[in-house]
RNA sequence: GCGGGGAUGGCGGAACGGUAGACGCGCAGGAUUUAGGAUCCUGUUUCCUCAAGGAAGUGGAGGUUCAAAUCCUCUUCCCCGCACCA
């Protein structure tokens, strides 16, 4: 009998269909029997493209994960959805002109359809969708509850602005130059007010809280980097003839004798020393600020706009793009001068753009013996270098290495790093300053002033700004929502808190009332005509029908706010959703977040490690601060997957035509062969490359698959035997397959089952029930061949060509038990015999001096005998030519791996 | 500059310190076919050789070891992240 051709259209589909009508992926909620686990892939932007085939990668290799975790036992939670609010969607939208909510609910339904014909194994009943109402009253509740605790406040930040589309600008619209990435003019920052959110406040336990999470070192670090945190001393600086002082961080307090000079950042001289700059020095200061401020390109790291730093904090730019441009120092004498509190000695104030005003106080206290920064400005503006470290030569470079202190009054002799901890307390001793830690973290911007996102649940009342009423009480303006302070003092014990910085301090909730918690959500209304403003609101300031409302404090008329969330808003807590899609009354069940939080595995892209997952984090921390979550992670594990490159090796964008669509895979040759495909790659964490030749090769695997499972089983009539050989490698590949699985080696997963039906096709029959054992554990990369296989050699008489020819006739389309053991996804997962993992012969090197000289055959019973081993080596011939080459004078034997002589 | 990860055939990549190159692609020869395609068989690190057998070989230089792609030191190059973070 000849197997017909293994017609993936209708065998896919048709398994799709049955899987679908008998919902065999469904997660159940408080199983009891079961062990939960639950799998997260990350969620799409559902963009008119469709899918792309680095997220067939991810989701196809964690459904093979899932599958196998579900015959393992486990009840599998492994859902899917959509986030779909975000710019690309409104800019699509008014590029073709139809409105992105009519845009979105097509490219969802796309990108559904498109998973359903890879046969991924989600739990369809608990798709979400950020844009639905019902998903986003919750996105705004989580707001109203960080506003009512503090954590979202409004603060002047810029914005980027064209001046010529009158438009504000996502960070992704400006290009490197600074010029808007559709128009192509100059872009400027603008001063705007928005909602911040006080991420920094958990910047602690962000960090601290890695060491109970599973991350592979690479996100790990990655996170701990973008946090940041350095500790060191906030020092105090008295200006001289005022009552001014300057407050600098250091991580560097022993260097303190050796500051010769203070420098601040421009906006720090701008807001704060303005006023008391000498009038000798006035022009020249102002000349120089102006300078820094000319200039508005995007040169600031990528955080600080995330972050929010008020202004542009370099004067050069086009210095800036040079290599080693860091060094040539700018730079103006303020005239002032402050007292050294160590040394009393007076030293000079100096503005300039090196230092930062977004980090540490904005000012710094300069130390060129010891700063290779400081050294570069002192050497530039003639001020005296003084080393207090015992080391290098001062003269010609910064030393900041370890030595002694030398020229520091009652600090000589100490040394650094060893006595940092003493010299610390003394200057808090000496009221000099204090201990004092920093974060590279900034606080979150969270408004966009775009169509199409969550509106910002909040109302604005100019009558109880009249009046001086806020939402909060005077005491909690002063420190804040109490109850939460408190919550935050419990778990910060001990650790120490960031410095006051000047950048918290404008926050003015008067006015400001959130939207009250019945009335959500806001709901996004619909607009013909979404463009921007024009002056720089959201587009939503045109609608006065959502704008208009009335005060929920005192009912005077007053104005919603009309900025809405980030991209990120939905996406922060959607893996909670899963777990109650539908629920009205609450984020999700209580119970139910008992029974499945937290996330076992969570898998994604690179893309993601700083800013979604320690968004997400901050979140679900403070979700679990107000008493919502059960865990205070959300996340158990998190791995990352490397993206797919298109065949010439550049990322796949139309422009290169490079692109490859998962679709005409799927149609030419299955969605097993791509799924087959996209794990054989390369290692998963690794960037690959796109090879249709190598594609073609996991097609003909299949076939070749089909054509066993078809023509070379042992009839169970007969009760026929696999050969001893092939029976070994089955149990080793079952061994191999569950070991690869489990550490995400999919590649040498997927090589082991070729190795397999290699040895099967050499050697010839194999028993049904080794062949059924070969199905299971190719059920997880090939759902819909495995089903078909399954079905095949559950009764050997339906699996003729006849029942095969039925395909898609009634008889087979009302497969709803199609066979008793239905399905092959539903079995348990095979266990092998470690007794059959070892050959009954097993080859053994010889090497004489460490290289090969042949190979010998040993029974698998004498392995133990190593005189009997080392014996029989000394037959092979090659070896005994090379023994006679001189005298041995060791003998190894390697236990069942290996034997060598040292041959002198 | 700092941090992380790499470098293995023609290509993608395998190798608990123990037979380097699994598996796949590609290529070559053969079978089948009217032909093409598809499929199957054989071979395929390089060099010497009909072969048997050798020699060299995991970016480079040293070292540890009976034995190193793997461990250590130095070094070159590539990729990723952060970057005037005090």
């Amino acid at each position: 009998m000849t197997a017909k051709k293994y017609d993936h259209k209708i065998i896919e589909k048709h398994w799709q269909d049955v899987w679908e009508k008998t919902g065999i992926y469904k997660a159940v909620d408080f199983d009891k029997k079961r062990k939960k686990f639950y799998q997260l892939v990350e969620f799409p932007y559902p963009s008119g493209a469709g899918l792309h085939v680095g997220h067939v990668r991810s989701w196809a290799s964690m459904d093979a994960y899932s599958r196998k975790k579900r015959m393992e036992g486990y009840n599998v939670l492994y859902p899917m959805g959509w986030d779909a609010f975000g710019l690309p969607a409104e800019n699509y939208a008014i590029k073709t002109g139809i409105h992105p909510s009519v845009t979105v609910k097509e490219n969802i339904d796309n990108f559904r359809k498109q998973c359903k014909n890879l046969g991924l194994s989600f739990d369809w009943d608990r798709e979400v969708n950020t844009t639905d109402p019902a998903y986003y009253k919750w996105t705004q509740w989580i707001f109203i509850q960080l506003f009512k605790n503090g954590l979202a406040y409004r603060s002047e930040v810029p914005v980027n602005w064209c001046p010529f589309c009158k438009t504000n600008l996502a960070d992704e619209e400006v290009m490197a130059d600074g010029k808007h990435e559709r128009c192509g003019n100059q872009t400027e920052k603008r001063m705007q007010k928005q909602w911040l959110l006080r991420i920094t406040k958990y910047a602690d336990r962000l960090l601290s809280d890695l060491n109970e999470i599973d991350f592979s070192p690479r996100i790990r670090i990655q996170q701990e980097n973008w946090i940041g945190k350095s500790t060191g001393s906030s020092i105090k600086f008295q200006i001289t003839n005022s009552k001014l002082q300057i407050e600098v961080f250091t991580t560097r307090p022993d260097t303190l004798y050796g500051s010769t000079f203070l420098v601040v950042s421009p906006r720090y001289a701008k807001k704060k020393l303005l006023k008391y700059i000498p009038d000798k020095y006035l022009r020249s200061v102002t000349k120089y600020l102006e300078e820094c401020y000319s200039v508005s390109l995007r040169v600031e790291s990528k955080q600080s706009q995330l972050g929010g730093h008020p202004e542009p904090s370099t004067c050069h730019p086009e210095e800036r793009s040079e290599e080693g441009s860091h060094n040539e120092k700018t730079g103006i004498d303020s005239g002032l001068k402050a007292k050294n509190p160590a040394d009393s000695k007076d030293i000079p104030i100096y503005i300039s753009d090196y230092v930062l005003d977004e980090y540490g106080t904005g000012a710094i206290m300069g130390v060129p013996a010891h700063d290779e920064r400081d050294f570069a400005f002192a050497k530039k503006f003639n001020l005296p270098i003084i080393g207090v470290i015992d080391g290098g030569d001062k003269s010609l470079e910064a030393y900041a290495g370890e030595g002694k202190i030398i020229n520091s009054g009652k600090w000589d002799g100490l040394s650094y790093p060893k006595d940092i901890s003493s010299i610390l307390s003394d200057i808090e001793k000496s009221g000099w300053g204090k201990k004092s830690t920093t974060y590279h973290l900034h606080d979150w911007i969270f408004s966009r002033q775009h169509y199409w996102g969550e509106p910002i649940p909040m109302v604005y009342c100019e009558n109880c700004v009249k009046e001086g009423k806020s939402f909060f009480t005077e005491e909690q303006k002063k420190g804040g929502n109490e109850e939460m302070k408190n919550k935050n003092d419990v778990i910060l014990e001990g650790v120490e808190r960031p410095i006051e910085s000047h950048q918290f301090n404008n926050w003015n909730p008067v006015g400001w009332y959130p939207v009250p918690e019945s009335d959500l959500p806001v709901t996004l209304p619909f607009m013909e005509k979404y463009q921007p403003s024009g002056t720089g609101e959201s587009p939503l300031a045109n609608n006065l029908n959502f704008v208009k409302t009335k005060c929920p404090a005192c009912g005077s008329p007053a104005k919603r706010e009309t900025d809405t969330m980030p991209n990120w808003a939905g996406s922060n807590w959607y893996f909670i959703r899963y777990l109650d899609p539908n629920n009205g009354k609450i984020l999700a069940d209580d119970r139910k977040l008992k029974y499945w939080m937290p996330v076992d595995f969570y898998q994604g892209g690179y893309e993601h490690t700083t800013l979604h997952l320690l968004y997400s984090r901050f979140i679900y921390k403070f979700l679990y601060d107000i008493g919502v979550v059960p865990t205070s992670e959300p996340y158990a594990k998190r791995r990352s997957h490397g993206i797919v490159l298109g065949s010439d090796g550049r990322k796949m964008s139309k422009s290169f035509g490079n692109v490859i669509n998962p679709d005409t895979i799927v149609e030419k040759y299955g969605a097993d062969t791509l799924r087959l495909y996209e794990m054989f790659m390369g290692p998963f964490d690794q960037m690959v490359v796109w090879s249709q030749e190598s594609l073609e090769g996991c097609y003909r695997f299949i076939n070749r698959l089909w054509k066993a499972f078809n023509e070379k089983v042992g009839e169970s009539s007969k009760v026929g035997k696999s050969s001893k050989e092939l029976s070994i490698k089955l149990h080793q590949s079952i061994k191999k397959v569950s070991e690869d699985l489990e550490n995400l080696k999919f590649n040498t997963a997927v090589a082991t089952l070729m190795e397999l039906l290699n040895t099967w096709e050499d050697e010839g029959v194999i028993s049904k029930s080794d062949a059924e054992k070969f199905c299971l554990i190719l059920a997880p990369f090939t759902p819909h061949l495995a089903e078909e296989v399954w079905l095949l050699l559950c009764d050997r008489k339906i699996g003729t060509d006849k029942n095969i020819d039925s395909h898609g006739s009634d008889q087979r389309k009302s497969v709803n038990n199609p066979c008793k053991s239905y399905s092959v996804h539903t079995q348990l997962w095979p266990s092998y015999d470690p007794k059959l993992t070892v050959e009954e012969k097993i080859t053994i090197p010889i090497q004489i001096n460490g290289k090969l000289r042949g190979t010998i055959e040993i029974d698998r019973d004498k392995i133990d005998d190593e005189k009997f081993v080392l014996l029989e080596s000394k037959y092979n011939k090659v070896v005994q030519k090379w023994l006679a080459e001189g005298k041995v004078i060791k003998e190894i034997y390697v236990h069942g791996r290996l034997v060598n002589f040292v041959v002198r």
